[in-house]
DNA sequence: GTTAATTATTGACTAATCGTCACGAATTTA
DNA sequence: TAAATTCGTGACGATTAGTCAATAATTAAC
């Protein structure tokens, strides 16, 4: 019994390995640059044990998006024991997702592999369920989020549907995080946009985020307004308590080294 | 002379060969299904005839990215002719685009690929380059559409500098086509966010995306607001006007073999 | 009209890569 | 200790990107 179990660790941990080895190579040479070739040589197996864990390349790349998507999730769950409007935990998540994403701003450029067609294609049928109902979760938490403030009188619908309001939110923050990451690591912009990024000054496009997301809030009319609640001291609130580790990391107090390993 | 110079056109004429070939099996067989023996097959012409027209397959992949793009700016460009206000024009640009994306609901999934970076990595110098400068184009223009909003006293800056308006209004429309494509089209969707959007009834996402432009350039008070200009009637009009070809075409009243063929 | 020079096209070839699987090594069970 | 089972291996088959020497077609020269 306790051999197996002790086998039982040593699979897991050499997943672990697995994991951790290929998130680096797909983040310092690319999704063509990392093959299960290099990927046994570094970790000092043969190909075939790879292939013990894996069904396919794919699936490494989906579990560690997965991995992370699980991180998100949990950051994002945080806000739900704050006692704030439900604007304004529409805010403190966006907060929240911000220092997430400064935690590893490679993370995001994995997302982009997992969002073409012909690797997803690939992707087992259960990595390719579990990545859904998280999915699902995140829509689901939005939509009653919605009709909470719809409930509480915080919110009309108007034209809307509630759907679309939340659609809108989500499509607001993947349209960021597609498109920059952060420039905090000065290495070579990879396209024209990261370029434009740094030329033209925006500096810490979170900050842009937050603006855009505040804006369209208000658009919405979407109570409390900007000019009737303090949204920045939310920030430093936030960030101060139910985000206080992740600010201590991303100001470099605390070193972590593989982002996956970082109990959240 | 005029034997070079049909020399010359029958090159180019295999070079359309290539690429409408190659856009049809990336629709259809993903980018991991698109192959240089097939395409080599398909067009019955040696695979080394191929790498004569170009360096690598990643550039064939950008070289339609780029047609495709020219034919975007010329849609957006087409609002130039138009005397109405700058908010006006931004939406108008927006509904052109709709229809544009409804021409070929399929194409911005080929735009994922352009942003995969270890794809981007291996496009030529002058590939890279002339995308580079039609997005820089778009920014341009953008830019100068704030400036002139805020001169005319329709807009104030507040706490936003232009580019953060401009590049959000950019990556609020990027979030959008990103995450779904147009679901006229009865196929099986290729990931959960397609998914929900079938399952959550969002029937018409640049619907949607219209709406969360209005919204937000209402939380950006910039005026004229909703409420003081009839922005369906624009819509009904630019659609009716600048854009009626694309509209005939979208309702079936033309039929369209490949896209790029299109002389907009 | 014939031949030489040039240009265009070809597909066999190399190197890389994914994923498989029969075999041998290690471990557990009897 | 021997048999049974599980684990790990890397050679192998199948595909693929991209090259390049040889061949075919075209043009130029006379």
């Amino acid at each position: 019994m306790s051999i197996s179990a002790r086998k039982e660790r040593e699979f897991k941990e050499r997943e672990n390995l697995i994991l951790r080895t290929s998130f680096d190579m797909l983040l310092t040479e690319g999704y063509m640059g990392f093959t299960i070739d290099k990927l046994a040589k570094k970790i000092d197996y043969a190909k075939g044990t790879v292939y013990k864990h894996f069904a396919c390349k794919e699936d490494i790349v989906m579990k560690i998006l997965n991995e992370a998507f699980k991180q998100r999730i949990k950051v994002l769950e945080r806000i739900k024991t704050l006692d704030i409007p439900e604007r304004a935990l529409v805010m403190a998540g966006t907060y929240g997702m911000s220092l997430y994403n400064k935690l590893n701003p490679n993370l995001h450029r994995l997302l982009q592999i997992g969002n073409v067609e012909s690797i997803w294609n690939k992707v087992s049928q259960d990595l390719k369920d579990e990545h859904n109902s998280m999915v699902t979760r995140i829509f689901d938490d939005f939509e009653l989020l919605v009709q909470r403030a719809v409930k509480n009188k915080n919110l009309e619908l108007g034209e809307h549907e509630s759907i679309d309001i939340y659609f809108s939110i989500i499509c607001l923050s993947m349209g960021f995080s597609g498109m920059l990451r952060n420039t905090r690591d000065a290495q070579i912009p990879h396209n024209v946009i990261e370029c434009l990024c740094n030329s033209r000054l925006v500096k810490d496009p979170a900050r842009v985020l937050r603006l855009a997301m505040n804006t369209f809030l208000d658009g919405l009319n979407w109570r409390p307004l900007t000019g009737n609640y303090d949204y920045n001291a939310l920030e430093t609130e936030v960030t101060d308590t139910v985000f206080s580790d992740l600010k201590k990391i991303v100001e470099g107090e605390t070193r972590i080294e593989f982002i996956l390993d970082l109990d959240i």
